[in-house]
DNA sequence: ATGTGAGCGTACCGGTCGGTACACATCAAG
DNA sequence: CTTGATGTGTACCGACCGGTACGCTCACAT
């Protein structure tokens, strides 16, 4: 790797780094990966610059405090999630079309930063105080983009109901799956994503027959 | 209290105390609540055993370790959610009816142990070893009632399919629900549950006219 | 050549961590 | 009255906690 050769001769290669990352990225990154293995509580600062490549203090240098990392770690997640169920209710048409995309999009998310994921459900609850109002405020507005959609639905008289029973089931279905998804399984995202859209689309059960045969 | 009266005039009840709790129970319950409230790693031994009304030495007379203590209190709880869910299986009949009383008991235990829930939910990768395979197994247990019911729906022709992905679905939708569930809301635990099960057996979709008229 | 400041490491702070050793208390059984 | 089991508190251990103080290096601008 060109960072550890750098390392070793002491060359400085100190321009046109096209994908290199910051400290601060890489702090990021990493405490995002050591949180959701040991947990914030679990994880101290020593381990995370162990993991970062620089000492206790050089973290403090770029980090307020430890719950300040878990704060911008979180809202960094949370918002791209945003940003990005917000592009797929800009540009996709109609509600089962907007609902299915937004599934997709959902669950590409947790398969993409699985981490990232692990740390916000787990340990959103060690934040405190305003910090811990930001980050709900996110996650609601993030809801809110189920709620739109099925309103939407049940407008164009496709969805029977988009009460917010329905929204938190349909996000509780989807959310859990960062427990068991599987990026490298045998079935992909994207399929495992349209299958759940379709399990609560049309739902388990087939059309009854009156009085069935038996 | 009794306890208190107890405590404070020295004078020993020796027999037929009814709901009286032991200190190894006293010790797993508020463990319970601690582990849920501050997460496995952030609760201090000194703290459980403050919650419990006793010291550190004393409660280390009752839980071989702190790990130990996570897994007593993570496997009671399993194992009572798995009874539960066995006697329904048992009792109820046909796959819908047997479906409907599986996914209310499951809310109802959810909504009854809260604390434990959240801690099996959050601490359970803090346990190593064969502790943590013991309780995975413990868990995949519970799976299966799932999937044997929504089997039996596809045996019985009134489901579409029973592949594990639904069953992850559907189970990720009950399970998700530890975050929002308030026994105490406005809706009651048992309707909640109706209703979710009635998203999963028919799904949000009315069922589709051809050329709908707009 | 000198100054500047970002970036980092070392040393250290008071406090808490999980866990253990051991003496003391209580009480039922002998 | 003695003994052994059960339960408890006090004192202590080494390790680690999150956080801070401070000095060093080095690239760069003046």
């Amino acid at each position: 790797m060109s960072e550890d050769a750098d390392a070793m001769s002491g060359i400085p290669v100190s321009k046109n780094r096209q994908h290199e990352e910051t400290t601060g990225e890489r702090i990021l990154r990493v405490a995002a990966e050591k949180f959701a293995e040991k947990g914030y509580h679990g994880t101290g600062v020593a381990e995370l610059g162990d993991a970062a490549g620089i000492k206790r203090g050089a973290l403090y240098y770029h980090i307020g405090s430890k719950e300040d990392l878990l704060f911008r770690l979180s809202r960094r997640h949370v918002e791209e999630a945003l940003a990005r169920g917000r592009a797929v209710m800009a540009n996709a048409v109609g509600a089962v079309g907007k609902f299915r995309l937004l599934v997709r999009e959902h669950l590409r998310t947790l398969a993409e930063r699985r981490s990232e994921v692990i740390v916000v459900m787990h340990e959103m609850h060690a934040l405190t105080g305003e910090r811990a109002v930001q980050l709900k405020a996110l996650r609601s507005e993030y809801e809110e983009l189920f709620a739109t959609v099925l309103q939407e639905g049940v407008e164009e008289g496709a969805f029977r109901s988009a009460d917010r029973i329905e929204v938190l089931g349909v996000l509780s279905m989807l959310n859990y799956t960062y427990v068991w998804l599987d990026p490298n399984g045998p079935v992909s995202v994207d399929e495992i994503a349209d299958r759940l859209a379709d399990l609560i689309l049309h739902g388990v059960q087939l059309p009854q027959r009156d009085t069935p045969a038996a």
